[in-house]
RNA sequence: CGCGGGGUGGAGCAGCCCGGUAGCUCGUUGGGCUCAUAACCCAAAGGUCGCUGGUUCAAAUCCAGCCCCCGCAACCA
């Protein structure tokens, strides 16, 4: 019996639940269930991140204090997983006294050891991109992106000597090739390496952050929260007196999506060597989702919008596309569409229609004590098929080929509907000579379920405990069971019908596609935009008060010039009324320059100004989208520039 | 030259690390079956593996160059 300790990362709680925390949870979840239907002691964690200065701000805004805000948000990560079934043993939150200490002693221990330093850091800042910028990306002394002049500024901060451990990291990465999987992401992190490796500033003053956990040396600063965050997997299982944890750190393995391969393929196992606590055994790397042509992580509503398609076609359903849709590691492509054609193809053709057939025909023989018919060279084919898949399954599952996993399955599954084709057991039934004949067959099928209802469970949890509750099991499944051609005797079986009704593609679709209907106002909502607004749970209305806050105008367009360096900005001169001013839009990608100037447009004329790649901005243009139409409101008669919208 | 991923039958993808008959799913066409969820089974059509050059007995696979697409980051006031 092996053990077997998996964390998906803690989500930050600037974001409500969406399809990229959903798709690591249920990668995760599926390979937790999976190694307990092996019979391995298993462990797994999520959580939430709460600390830094964002989540203040955020809660500040909301009229929150950080804490209760945290406690909001996850508790809408509690409840996404609770209902999507998520298997998880624990749920830890940067903010419990339980992570704190943890994160405290470590912190002291790397202080007491020397590997934590005060230093001043100076550099060129651009307060436009909130970073540093080193001498090899200054371009004249300007930042490459603004084209603004830096800042020169110099911050006291305590750094974590991360820098010393590069050669050690190389050596491991590469005596160890497995320790970051799939190889591709091992060769990022070559990759990274092979330029020098700065020491981390593990701190933030307090002037300037308040939310986060002090540093035990200095309490007027905080831990930067990648120091803070990281140190999760290992709090949660270090409290001494918890019998449940013990034991369990040295089989840590991770698993997150490519976006925060840096902080764990370098900053962590850094951290862990110095502080001499063991490794992680491996970190899993899978990709990201994009969601029809637009990237997932900006267009919050579509990714939302996304994991609400479990309510609607089951999580069972909805688990099984991510895990079947995905190459672990590469990047796959979410949309509705896509999802209904491997329900109907996968779920309820291949799957739910086999299991019908068969639970049909063995609930109409009855039960039967004894098996008169001898084995065949067909039904050794089906037992054959079953140490197949069941080895392409364990093969798959020990690099998180979730979508090996499952073409291993469904070759079963094809296997045995040829196998009902070939037996046809309705016309043995038709024979009494073929009596022995047909309880073989039945036997054979009965048995395929069986075992389907055991391989199922990790990826189908729900449709593979109706399987087996059909064939008449109550003992929760193990992995040893699941082999074809030890039953003897048929069980009384009940019929299972429309365990995955198919989805009728022909009628009118039954709801909004993902990335289809969006409200009007502005293309793409920020990342912001789910908890946003006055009223969300309410009635979304506002007073007229509120709207005579804005001020529309007409303006017509003198001039307008693409952004260098920008995809998506467009650099208007607008008269409005008498007054001339400029003005930034993002409709680049819809409409050429030249096609605007000299028309009449509506901009909201009273917005604070904001600076957009170094260009100041003085209002918003006003613009209709519908999926990827985007669509400037002009005027239906010619009113003069500077009139009032309303 | 910011970082990264990709271009394989109509669609979506695997194969590439470790060269040797180009594979899977969906779709299309024809047939079979009637236990089953208009499901299942069989068969067929359909590909110069982005382009060019190189290495090799042999290249989707290795090397070089080029073209195109897409993410991430920075700009959606």
């Amino acid at each position: 019996m092996g053990t077997f300790y998996l964390t998906t990362p803690i989500y930050y709680v600037n974001a409500r639940p969406h399809l990229g925390h959903a798709c690591t949870t249920i990668m995760a979840d599926a390979m937790c269930r999976y190694r307990r239907l092996a019979g391995d002691r298993v462990y797994f964690l999520t959580g939430t991140d709460e600390h830094g200065e964002r989540i203040a701000q955020v809660a500040a805004k909301a009229g929150k204090s950080p804490q209760a805000y945290a406690d909001e948000i996850a508790n809408a990560f509690r409840e996404t997983w609770r209902r999507l079934g998520i298997s998880n043993d624990d749920f830890i939150r940067t903010t419990e006294p339980r992570h704190q200490k943890v994160v405290r002693e470590v912190l002291q221990r790397l202080y007491d050891a020397g590997e934590i330093y005060f230093g001043e850091y100076g550099g060129w800042y651009c307060y436009g991109c909130e970073r540093f910028y080193t001498e090899k990306e200054i371009v004249d002394g300007k930042c490459p992106d603004h084209q603004t002049a830096l800042t020169f500024i110099k911050e006291k901060n305590y750094f974590f000597k991360m820098s010393k451990y590069q050669d050690w990291l190389i050596k491991h990465l590469e005596a160890n090739p497995g320790f970051i999987q799939p190889e591709r992401y091992r060769n990022e992190v070559l990759g990274f390496l092979r330029e020098p490796l700065q020491d981390l500033s593990i701190s933030r003053p307090r002037s300037r952050v308040v939310w986060g956990i002090p540093l035990p040396f200095d309490d007027q600063y905080v831990t930067y929260v990648w120091f803070d965050a990281l140190l999760n997997y290992y709090s949660a299982v270090t409290e001494p007196a918890q019998e449940r944890t013990r034991g369990l750190w040295e089989h840590v393995e991770h698993l997150i999506a490519k976006d925060i391969l840096k902080p764990h393929g370098v900053y962590w196992p850094t951290m862990l060597k110095a502080a001499g606590i063991p490794l992680y055994r491996r970190l899993n790397v899978h990709g990201y989702w994009s969601l029809g042509g637009s990237k997932m992580s900006k267009s919050i509503g579509n990714v939302v919008e996304a994991l609400q398609l479990t309510d609607k076609y089951g999580h069972d359903a909805f688990r099984y596309f991510l895990l079947r849709e995905m190459n672990f590691g590469l990047d796959a492509s979410f949309s509705e569409e896509a999802l209904v054609d491997r329900l109907n193809a996968d779920l309820a053709n291949d799957l739910g229609n086999l299991v019908s057939r068969a639970t049909t025909l063995l609930a109409g023989s009855g039960p039967l004590p004894q098996i008169t018919g001898p084995v065949e060279a067909a039904d050794r084919e089906i037992a054959a098929a079953a140490v197949e898949a069941r080895a392409a399954v364990e093969q798959a599952m020990r690099e998180f080929a979730f979508q090996k996993a499952l073409a291993g399955l469904w070759a079963f599954i094809g296997t045995v509907n040829r196998y009902v084709d070939a037996g046809a057991p309705w016309a043995l039934a038709k024979d009494a000579a073929k009596r022995p004949r047909l309880e073989r067959v039945l036997c054979t099928l009965a048995d395929s379920l069986g075992f389907l209802g055991i391989m199922l469970d990790p990826f189908l949890p729900a449709a593979a405990a109706k399987i087996r509750a059909a064939l008449g099991q109550t003992a929760p499944a193990a992995l040893e069971a699941a082999v074809v051609g030890h039953l003897a005797s048929l069980p009384p079986v009940s019929r299972l019908s429309g365990l995955f009704p198919r989805i009728d593609t022909k009628a009118p679709p039954p709801g909004p596609l993902p990335g289809g209907e969006r409200q009007v106002s502005r293309a793409r909502s920020p990342q912001e935009a789910p908890s946003e607004g006055a009223t969300p749970e309410g009635t979304g209305r506002i007073p007229i008060a509120d709207f005579q806050k804005v001020e529309l105008r007409v303006a017509e367009v003198l001039a307008a010039e693409r952004v260098p360096r920008s995809k998506k900005l467009l650099k208007l001169t607008i008269r409005v009324g008498e007054e001339t001013r400029t003005l930034v839009a993002g409709v680049a990608e819809h409409y050429e320059p030249g096609e605007l100037v000299g028309r009449k447009i509506v901009i909201v004329a009273n917005l604070e100004p904001a600076t957009l790649m170094g260009i100041e901005s003085n209002g918003m243009v006003l613009a209709a989208s519908h999926g990827s139409t985007v669509s400037l409101l002009t005027l239906d008669k010619d009113v003069p520039s500077g009139a009032k919208v309303k």
